[in-house]
DNA sequence: GATGAATGAGGATTCATTCAT
DNA sequence: AATGAATGAATCCTCATTCAT
């Protein structure tokens, strides 16, 4: 499947803007930072985003995209919707040790207006709802099941990505998060220990920036 | 207790950072424009500060302070860890209410290197401590805890500046993190309707900027 | 008389030209907005030009020698040279209300330092001198009077397409620019008042380009 | 009469935008090479002007008001609408040889959009309305008379500025205006021979600003 | 201390021009 | 000839910080 060099380069920038982002926060990504990390010249830039701001909704769509994928390929056939959340946390937060540069990125952006949030709660609400209708989740609303789950979810990245995480950080997540959704407790820890499905290999993208100095700006 | 003229100029600037970092984020706070809302000139400031980044971690102090004292103030004479978490949490989330431009300051912070988070982690660190030692809560491990409380609360802070929430949009978060501990749903249920101490009333900053565009730089 | 494909893609680039500069200045129309008015791709516009200046000067050409053709059209048989002066102006100004387009064009492009001026100059002059040796004309100077003509029209033209003008504007202004010539008054109202031979349709240039905002960069 | 700071380095830069728009025209005139023209840095600009467009306002106002002072102070004591608009045009024009750097900037400014063009127009118009409402100018509206003084004394200026113009030739352009609303040609030449009052000294402003070369930016 | 003008480095964006396809 | 992606210099503008008053 050999993309269109046009194609290329915009794949090229959205992936090098992932690293700096991930590195120094979007706040602190220059443009010109992001085109020598993709090695192409500044104005080049522009001939694929019309601006900065769009720049940061391409990358929420990506890295949602890619979750979404990730998430969906490891479910394989499963019933139980309390299985479905538990696997979509532990791919979620799995990944953080795959790929830190998605994850710095993603819990960046999280943190802004944009898209990725919406995006994320979007994503997880089918299968909220389905567990509630069943039975199986009790829950005082769907704000509050959102909240736990992609709450619990988000700091469990953060601690992986600051290294305060045991191997087994997003198991352990993974069963907060259910019993926050008042599944029982025993329940919960036998479904967070099923094997996941085998997904496709997440291509890690090798980073070559460096970490901003402490009193950087911003 | 009346504060010295420079005691006071300092107090003013941070709380008119507070103002404009919720208005806009920390990354798009011109010191102008903070130097503005306070009142004062724009070289007044650094009368104060020595730089943009003191500035930050200053504010950080000053919001992780205010909250401190009133999830304390609020806790009045209890046993059980889990009604002192489920306390803090309900204050913690619930001053989003009362003073959303703290609260938005604060998740904005959050966001970054700086100390909130770990200072939020020291803070609430002792007490899931107590209550893993007493056997009331079960999890798999601290981290794991740590990442329930704070992601919940954070994302319960969100919903509401979000304006998703219940009014009693709190309570329910709050259970949710009992549960995530372990604690049975009966209990985290029963917890979180007890009334809570008066708390000090906490001086709400009425702000006079003006929400950024929406398509705006940062 | 059909032209070459080369020959007519440089000619659509000329329209083209001349209808952004019309719309938005000559300084404010890059030559992508040219190659995309006309058309074509942007890389093809230097296959017919070698620079932007290059488009300036050429599109002067073109501009000044559609007029001069369009003049000469309308002179027919007439002996006073009073009554030449008088045709060119009625003609040359009048065309702005037939074609907006190209007398904005000529307009922006008179303000600059290349060759419209000193062209147009040069077309008047020899009628001026005629007037001049027949003793019909009774000016300073030939300095004046080519001062008197091109800036009397120049304008009437920008008073036409500003809306500020009558519907027999351009006799008025010839008539004014006769006077200021020392032709009698009445002799001055007369030769204003003859009919014009009819030109040839002057191949309107429907343009879609749109007005620049008004605080727009120059 | 000691300007504050601020309005000196005001001053300053409007001076200094005068030359630059001069030398290079107003659309190839950076602000820095007005800023550095001015001797200030880069930001200073910026603490006087918002955008590169008020200071356009600014420098079209200034010069309008010191042409229109120098015109008034040139009046004295006279009676006849003709000698007024003779006045002004000779003062007007004449002004071309003692600042050539203010001519350069007034008619590069003429050719845009803004304002220099409809207040040259409003101050003229009393002054023609007089002379109608006399009787001493016949044309055929009031746009055809704005016409003719404007753009013959545009053009005059042009004249001096390109070197083309014999040392009186304000006089003959005044002449053929006065010709060109009606005046007797004798009385015309009369009248512009009349002597001016003396106007206070212009301040004429040394440029250090080089000519652009010929192909220059824009 | 307070003031606010000045500074200048830094960052976004545009656009004429080149060149491989 | 045409295409359109890539280039990078040029330009506008912002803002943290300094400093004379």
């Amino acid at each position: 499947m050999a993309l269109g060099k046009r194609e290329r380069t915009r794949r090229d920038l959205l992936d090098a803007a992932v690293r700096v982002f991930a590195a120094r926060g979007p706040g602190a990504a220059p443009i010109h930072a992001i085109a020598a990390e993709a090695g192409v010249a500044n104005g080049t830039f522009y001939n694929h985003f019309r601006s900065r701001d769009e720049l940061l909704e391409a990358v929420a769509s990506h890295l949602a995209d890619r979750l979404s994928s990730a998430v969906v390929a490891s479910f394989g056939q499963r019933e139980d919707p309390a299985e479905f959340v538990a696997i979509g946390i532990r791919v979620f937060v799995g990944w953080a040790r795959v790929d830190p540069s998605w994850a710095w990125a993603l819990l960046r952006l999280l943190g802004r207006e944009g898209g990725v949030g919406s995006r994320l709660r979007e994503n997880v609400t089918a299968d909220l709802q389905a567990g509630i209708d069943a039975g199986r989740f009790q829950v005082e609303s769907m704000a509050v099941a959102q909240d736990a789950v992609i709450g619990i979810a988000a700091m469990g990245i953060q601690a992986i990505l600051d290294g305060r995480a045991a191997p087994d950080h997003e198991s352990g997540v993974a069963a907060a998060a259910l019993r926050a959704l008042g599944v029982p407790p025993a329940d919960a820890g036998a479904i967070v220990c099923r094997p996941l499905a085998e997904p496709g290999s997440p291509a890690p993208s090798g980073s070559t920036v460096t970490q901003p100095e402490p009193g950087s700006y911003r």
